[in-house]
DNA sequence: CGCATTGTTGAACCTGTTCAAGCAGGGTGG
DNA sequence: CCACCCTGCTTGAACAGGTTCAACAATGCG
């Protein structure tokens, strides 16, 4: 049972850890010897690759914090068309839209861990510990402002500036987590745990444009890839331009 | 001086209307005989047409709450590419997102009324008005919902879903305010107050692509328009059908 | 009324899609 | 161990939705 509290703990820490300095306050939202408190209020699930455990639509009872793993969160039209709104990873807080019914699926990716909250329970939480809330409150404005940049993505940018974009997206957090092999400036490696149909499906484009593109960035030297699970950005500040339509080649 | 307060008031009144049932005890986050230490935190601003009063990469010194009038918010690419991120009216909150430096650039669109406060005092506010936290949590959740279907809109609709989308959330908020004039699932006219170009923008389409299919829609004898800044719902099912995909045409 | 601005309409064009075929990798079974 | 297949990825060619460019109409304002 402990391990609940201390594997929340432990993705909360990493958190901090990624967004340096600003997050710190964060982590004194709980205290180690409040742990007990956490780990009464929740529980543990592990969830297999592939199978989803949040369900667009469904009564939105709980909310989770990820401490494992990776998940897509995405939402369908009645055709099929499937639009992915993001890929939480270590520490990110799902079902914080606390509206009656949950707004996206989440699949996950690979097995995944997650600690789960009643909605019943984050009031006593949040009381219990203050500062919570005010975790939950910047977490809910970190998104927002992700957001806002996703719909300048959607809205605005050509394939290539989508694909750049989503490279150096994955890229800080991966940086951060110690997944990526990093270099200063130099080549960067990462892992896509992704199928090209998600990349595509969170871009709003289709897999033969995302590959197309991959193809031509490996083909101007921007890129390297390994197997289509791993790429190696070769010219991070480039991709960075492209991203941000300083540079479109 | 009690104009402030009492503005913010009505605002927050008109949006619990809106949005019946839920948002009654939002209502009570802030007392009418607390209003006096509102207007002690806040300053009233208003803003003439087409100016702009938060500007995107500038410091995030304030928070507004927009009490008359409507704003668009939008964000620019160097090359001058525009995403319009939302139409703010009234009651919105905006520069909730608490990073140092405000996402998007805010205009107004007609004349615009604003009740600015101090981030630093939005600490003091809250530990005042306990209540008014479960509001901005509620304001930024809600406004995640909504960030989540627009990121479906720009990534996986076609131009006709997008203006039929557009057509009905432009709606819902008109009957409750009571600008629009309602007729129960009969015709609905609504006031357009920004430009094809806004639409555009906010669509992720261009000018002309939405002057199209404003004209296929006027055809097919869903909607007439009436001067450019004013359309009537001939058929809101149908709109509404097509906005989520259900219907093509 | 005349000018400027905004919106509409038309035609050529282009980016990204669709459809279709080929390829690579990885696991299975003979 | 290798042929086989299955799935996911890549590549090619035709297509189409939406853009771009350009001309024209409508609106609105001095």
């Amino acid at each position: 049972m402990m391990e609940t509290g201390r594997s929340l703990m432990d993705a909360v820490r990493e958190r901090c850890g990624r967004c340096a300095g600003r997050s710190v306050s964060i982590c004194n939202a709980i205290d180690d010897n409040d742990l007990p408190v956490l780990v009464a209020e929740s529980s543990r699930v592990t969830v297999p690759a592939g199978r989803c455990f949040i369900e667009e639509g469904a009564p939105a009872h709980d909310f989770y914090v990820l401490t494992g793993g990776r998940a897509r969160l995405f939402s369908l039209m009645p055709d099929g068309r499937r639009q992915i709104i993001g890929f939480a990873e270590l520490g990110d807080f799902l079902g914080l839209a606390s509206s009656d019914s949950y707004a996206f699926t989440a699949e996950a990716l690979g097995d995944v861990n997650l600690c789960r909250f009643p909605h019943s329970s984050i009031d006593r939480l949040v009381e219990r510990f203050p500062r919570l809330r005010c975790r939950l409150q910047q977490e809910a404005s970190g998104e927002l402002v992700k957001m806002q940049a996703r719909l300048m993505l959607l809205g605005r940018k050509t394939a290539r500036e989508r694909l750049a974009s989503f490279l150096v997206e994955q890229a800080v957090p991966c940086c951060a987590h110690g997944r990526a092999v990093k270099d200063e400036h130099g080549p960067l490696t990462l892992p896509l745990p992704m199928s090209r149909t998600d990349i595509a499906d969170y871009l709003g484009l289709t897999i033969e444009t995302v590959s197309r593109t991959f193809g031509l960035f490996k083909k101007e030297g921007l890129i390297s890839v390994k197997g289509a699970s791993s790429v190696t950005l070769l010219a991070p500040g480039t991709l960075s331009s492209i991203a941000n339509g300083i540079r479109q080649g």
